[in-house]
DNA sequence: TTTT
DNA sequence: TTTT
């Protein structure tokens, strides 16, 4: 609801395996980064290549079909929500993570 | 060109009057940043507000559009792309922000 | 699920005020005519202002909402479903019409 | 430019070859349909395909990519406009047809 | 770290 | 830091 306000679409490869994560909660889990690429060619005529990495989250229904179908080099078509969120890392300092979450997933290629 | 692969729409309010920065290029830029706000009930009943946070970035003729129209509390509807760099921040530690450049750019509310 | 594939995305205001038509299986169906419009410079420096219009179809609780709040004129955004039907007219000829069956709604103005 | 107001997002397979036709004006001219299919169970835990076909309509270098590289079956995703227009059909009844006019093209499958 |  |  309300995806009008907030939506990403992006079309690309993963570029690891998918990490699985069960829940105690019983809920899953499925983290991978996607890369997006788009080619094109500069003011100097030089053909230019601007991969764009994604941190991306899904979960239940969608995070089983991740780890069904889904691995590392695989082309997919995602919608999802951009969202922000911070955590402490080790050294105990702020850090900022952007990810997207899936609302839908569409598996590409073959 | 290829916008298909990465697309990013959001709608929402300005957080802060854009900043204006005219390069010696002689291109301008803007930079601000802007809420969406999504509400929704959860299970225990309880009526949720999820407010995320967005970096945005506009070039040119839309720079321009944004330093003429566009304030603090404004609330707008954009199309961009999701992009990602690493900097150095004051301490020499490198950082990374997500930020969201704009392709096209629509002014709603009044 | 697998809006993906088939997407409409449009912002615009009400041609006329929407027809609520409550089915006899307690289904309740709201029915307008939605214009989008979209100006620009043409060629010979003139002025030129495109309208389409289009045939809008919301079903449940998304024809409530409508009936509650939208109205003649009013600006919305919406998401949907491009469907594509026959019928006969009343002279027996087989007719086309081109629907957009809404997903998802967004008041806008005021 | 404008975009946000009126836009169709499709994936789908060609129905036919793409008629090509190059105009007096020295542009060129791409049309086809397209189909867009959702497979999903229903109510009665029968499974449902419904294919909704699309008239599309390319314009300039874009037709030219179709001429060059998209056949009949081949996978595509377009984004583009949606347009009504009518015209006389042989009998002289006025007709309605609607189109959606390419803004951009991705190829996809091999 | 992917892919074409 | 916005807005409803």
């Amino acid at each position: 609801m309300n995806t009008l306000r907030n939506k990403v679409q992006l079309i690309g490869n993963l570029g690891n395996d998918p990490e699985i994560i069960n829940l105690e909660s019983g809920k899953s889990l499925a983290k991978f980064t996607m890369a997006t690429n788009e080619s094109y060619t500069n003011n100097n005529g030089e053909k230019i290549t601007d991969t764009q990495w994604h941190n991306i989250v899904a979960w239940g229904k969608t995070a089983q079909i991740i780890e069904k179908y889904v691995v590392k080099g695989k082309e997919i078509a995602i919608e999802g929500k951009l969202t922000s969120r911070s955590y402490d890392d080790k050294e105990g300092n702020k850090r900022y993570i952007t990810e997207i979450v899936i609302n839908e997933l569409l598996l590409l290629g073959k």
